[in-house]
DNA sequence: TGACTTCTTCATGAAGAAATCATATATTGC
DNA sequence: GCAATATATGATTTCTTCATGAAGAAGTCA
């Protein structure tokens, strides 16, 4: 349902959000902790700063730490920064428009409502 | 949540299994009719009777008819042809193994409950 | 300033899924 | 037997996703 990219981001913007720490969360420690390929999560890492959900500072006691309070960034929000998430919106076989004439649609549509609302209205707070 | 070769097995069974025009449906009318690319389909059809879904027929005449009824064939077992059904058992951030410790473990569980119970209990005469 | 740390970014590679091309093989009807 | 009809199958290409490596830019601290 979700690509390994977006499971990582989550894994990534979920820790931090913990606050373990209390302190900028380093790159390198994440990867770490979470098993993520460095150079990969470092990737994510910058798409999720110009997105503006993270800041990164650099140097000495650098890492990261969110640009804005935990449960004001939704599940949805950040899954969409590295995914399509208009997939969600296909029937089971795959039909972009299913006006309901599909044999199994009135038994998927409320599956992938529910999935629909849980990245929607939970935060990354609740991640972990 | 489904590949699109899993797909096309599932369309193109499906077809076969409303019986519409009664006689061994062709390779080529299924490609034409469900907008899978035909040698693509060959191959995926191949796998089928090979699995023993479905039996084909060579030469005048010819085609892919049902090898069972289609009330005894689920999806699941189609799908489980092209896919690795294992993943379905992975919780939200992608655990293989979740004791139910992540913070969506609850919420996650039951849609993916249905998805697997959707997949498992209709059979292929459903589909369309 | 200078050493060190950490993020930023480009360039490349590997694997798998999806799709295509070309050809071989089997069956039917005449 | 022959031509037409269909499936069977290997080789190859394309595309996307995931991942790696390494150099460069920027900030921190003493």
């Amino acid at each position: 349902m979700l690509s390994q990219t977006a499971i990582y981001a989550l894994r990534a913007v979920g820790y931090i959000a913990t606050g373990e720490t209390g302190r900028p969360v380093l790159s390198a420690y994440l990867s770490e902790q979470l098993h993520i390929p460095q150079n990969y999560l470092s990737k994510i890492m910058y798409r999720l700063v110009q997105a503006g959900y993270l800041i990164s500072k650099r140097g000495t006691n650098g890492g990261f730490i969110l640009a804005k309070k935990a449960n004001h960034i939704t599940i949805k929000e950040i899954v969409s920064l590295f995914m399509n998430i208009e997939q969600f919106d296909k029937c089971f076989l795959g039909e972009v428009k299913c006006d309901g004439s599909c044999g199994l649609h009135n038994e998927w549509q409320p599956i992938i409502g529910e999935f629909k609302k849980l990245i929607n209205k939970n935060t990354i707070d609740k991640l972990f």
